[in-house]
DNA sequence: CTTGGCACTCCAGTCGTGCGAGTGCCAAGT
DNA sequence: ACTTGGCACTCGCACGACTGGAGTGCCAAG
């Protein structure tokens, strides 16, 4: 029992801190919580979780604030995602209701995001490798020249710029729109791609170099990282909330949000259905050692297509962070699904 | 001759304060720059030119700074743009040059343009407007809805989901290609559009209903604003030059910088060969009543399809910006151009 | 019209000082 | 074995006074 007060101290501290942004102290601790204790005991316990490294002080006679790994706990420990309100979930629906398109579903999700939990939002498109191909579409731009559009069952589509060696005729065009969809219309990427690899070698010898290069470009357009890579940041301004200081805060901050790349990683390596919450120095980049992030993947059924989450302050509201991420991360799934 | 050096003087302030983001005083204007008089007699210029309303001090006995009218006047009267090197030039041209996609070179012009200014970059999507329908791509995804896709001579690339009143086949999902194509291929979209409207009319009965959602589809696929709206945003993390106090400064320019439609309004009002800038509180956006924009029109050959630009404090270097921007403006209708 | 001189102003940084929040420890109480 | 009130102690921080310096405006002389 004398663990749980400690415990309930923890929490309060978390709750406390992350509600002012500045440190706590015992008093003001048992005023706002009712533990039914005196300061002094209260003391007593944040001495204790001092030693365990869950709290710390700034300086002799300050209050206390969290550590990384006090947040750690605290999240792992001390908290249940609690659902969000109906009016809340009416909200996230409406809101993401209009989307038609899927620029507009990736773009309405981030400011949602952000709005609901006011702190940076990241949405990864969804990823290529688990859709399949619904059409791919060749279009002569000049003699020598086309244009390979890949349609693909997310409602994603890939355009590749395409130099060929030999001279377009429609008759070599409509030919190569047929065999290129014959092969791989209905294909999982990565089972499309090598049946398009065949391609090549069940043509006449004249067209086989132009074959090889339009399925070569199509292949890349498939797996190009590029696509995957692509993701949608909102909701800077809420680094406002980092306090002061911008220079040594919020600037690397904002480079590594630029740095898509980066973000990349950050994201992927969510796990499906869970949130996971990556707390300061937890993260790989060192830009980033000052934030937390609170993430999970999204996506059509079953398996995960792409992840989106939120990065803030470790010191930042968890457990509401993990709601909307995960309230989010459902209905855009839900919406995917549909078209 | 006294006004020569009443200009000459405005000229040192503006450069020192940009350089050194502090108030210049007379005595450090004569040890910086070579004019040839006394600290007094500069006084005197300034008192006449403070009596102007192009110079300021922040208060009694600091130095003075530069008002937005002083600005103005030092940039439409005391510069003339700096060519780039060669160096610069070659560099531009190397880190365009790779770009394949117009995705893409949207994306390298930000970050370039963010990277020579060191200051906020945006670019705006080509326009449809005055681009060419290449293609229109029809492709059923269930028995009762279509994924309309339109290709652009700009490279860009439109998608609308269709529900559609009858049943799909593929006869009928030729006819429409077929159709459509003719009517809408190679023409300007708005051409294309009158175009597609009378098309309905010159189907058979039972399939006009259809032909009508078709056609609407995609005239509003051409249309729509959303698609010119597209602008991207880079180096945000150079937001940082602001100097301190993040919140009163920075975050509503962040937040106006989220605010898509509102850079548009920014961007729009350039024209095409110009380099323009907007001084301060001469934009139409409140929130950025503290800087100024260096924004320019750029596009393939002769009409401008769109704009970019930089936008950061008032404080800025506006010869260097305006090149900049300048260069990159030529060399992505240049590259706009070839594809 | 320029220039040196001079009195004046006012910001910015420094140094003390006192207050208050917060702590740790101890002895007494339950 | 915990809890609790008391108490001395520690610092950070806000506040105020002070001062140095940069800069100005004005004036009279060149």
């Amino acid at each position: 029992m004398i663990e749980d007060r400690k415990l309930a101290v923890l929490r309060a501290i978390v709750e406390d801190y992350v509600a002012t942004q500045e440190p706590v102290g015992s008093k003001t601790l048992v005023e706002r919580h009712r533990l039914g204790v005196s300061p002094a005991t209260v003391r007593n316990d944040m001495a204790a979780l001092e030693d365990e490294g869950l709290i710390a002080q700034p300086h002799t006679s300050a209050g206390r604030i969290p550590t990384d790994k006090g947040y750690r706990f605290f999240v792992d420990r001390l908290t249940t995602v609690k659902a969000m309100s109906a009016a809340e979930k009416r909200a996230i629906a409406g809101f993401l209701e209009g989307a038609h398109d899927l620029d507009d579903v990736v773009q309405r999700s981030v400011r949602l995001l952000a709005q609901l939990t006011q702190q940076v939002a990241i949405v990864q498109y969804p990823t290529l490798a688990k859709s399949t191909v619904r059409h791919v579409e060749l279009v002569a731009l000049s003699t020598h020249r086309l244009l390979a559009v890949l349609i693909l069952s997310t409602g994603r589509v890939e355009q590749r710029v395409i130099e060929v060696p030999v001279e377009l005729t429609d008759d070599l065009l409509g030919d190569l729109r047929l065999r290129v969809n014959a092969a791989a219309a209905g294909e999982r990427i990565s089972e499309a791609a090598t049946a398009l690899g065949a391609l090549p070698e069940q043509v006449g010898h004249d067209v086989t170099p132009t074959f090889t290069v339009v399925v070569a470009a199509v292949v890349e357009a498939m797996s190009n990282h590029r696509s995957d890579e692509r993701v949608v940041v909102g909701g800077t301004a809420n680094l406002a909330r980092f306090g002061d200081n911008f220079d040594q805060t919020v600037k690397p901050i904002l480079e590594a949000l630029e740095e898509h790349v980066v973000l990349l990683k950050l994201l992927g390596e969510t796990s499906s259905d869970l949130v996971t919450v990556r707390i300061g120095a937890e993260g790989p980049i060192d830009q980033l050692s000052a934030t937390s992030v609170v993430a999970t993947g999204y996506g059509a059924s079953d398996d995960a297509l792409s992840a989106l989450g939120v990065v803030g302050p470790t010191r930042m509201d968890y457990p509401g962070s993990m709601a909307a991420v995960r309230a989010v991360a459902r209905y855009v799934s839900t919406i995917l699904d549909e078209s």
